[in-house]
DNA sequence: TATACGATCACCT
DNA sequence: GGTGATCGTATAC
């Protein structure tokens, strides 16, 4: 089942963890991919100094004030893009990273980053603001319900030293995976 | 207009 | 453990 958007509307946390075991799927010239949400990160309003919503609304970071179930796409680096789902409700800037998933017959490493999976799966800021309720181009399936998950680990998120004390902020979650 | 730097990755020691 | 690639964005001037 297509996640529907009162599914971002939640909590951000709730949404970053809810996300894991989820199907990312991508349509790119009539072939589908879905590849297995095993990491992600959430990044919640103007007062996360992690967010890039910290510094207020920009032509870049208007789309975390839009409707929840957005595609937030940006570039990272100077040559990769990383792909955020939005969440909560409109006006309120938050957003969950999605820095790895895994794909049946593709070896883990090519898909174990937020630049790699977007590399792979070809996404990057044409599909920004992109609503993913919609089942076109990209979209994100619930997990078959009848799966157990493994235990979600939580740790500090990834490359955000300078983001003062909010960078203990236990906001990064993953699926061990064996 | 100019400049500093980053929600990364691959490759090196 | 460390470094370079490479360019959009935010901020300073």
């Amino acid at each position: 089942m297509i996640l529907p958007k009162k599914f971002y509307s939640r909590s951000t946390l709730q949404v970053a963890k809810g996300l894991l075991g989820c199907f990312l799927v991508r349509e790119y010239k009539s072939r589908i991919i879905k590849a297995m949400i095993t990491e992600t990160e959430a990044y919640i309003g103007e007062d996360d100094l992690a967010c890039h919503a910290s510094r207020g609304k920009t032509p870049r970071t208007v789309v975390m004030y839009d409707q929840p179930g957005r595609a937030y796409i940006y570039m990272v680096y100077g040559m990769y893009h990383c792909l955020n789902i939005v969440t909560e409700k409109k006006d309120f800037p938050a957003a969950v990273l999605i820095r790895g998933v895994q794909i049946k017959e593709v070896s883990y490493n090519k898909t174990n980053g937020p630049g790699k999976l977007c590399k792979f799966l070809r996404i990057d800021k044409c599909l920004n603001r992109w609503d993913i309720t919609r089942g076109e181009k990209l979209w994100i399936e619930g997990r078959d319900s009848n799966i157990k998950l493994p235990r979600i680990k939580k740790s500090k998120r990834m490359g955000i030293d300078y983001a003062k004390h909010c960078r203990e902020y236990l906001w990064r979650f993953h699926l061990t995976i064996k």
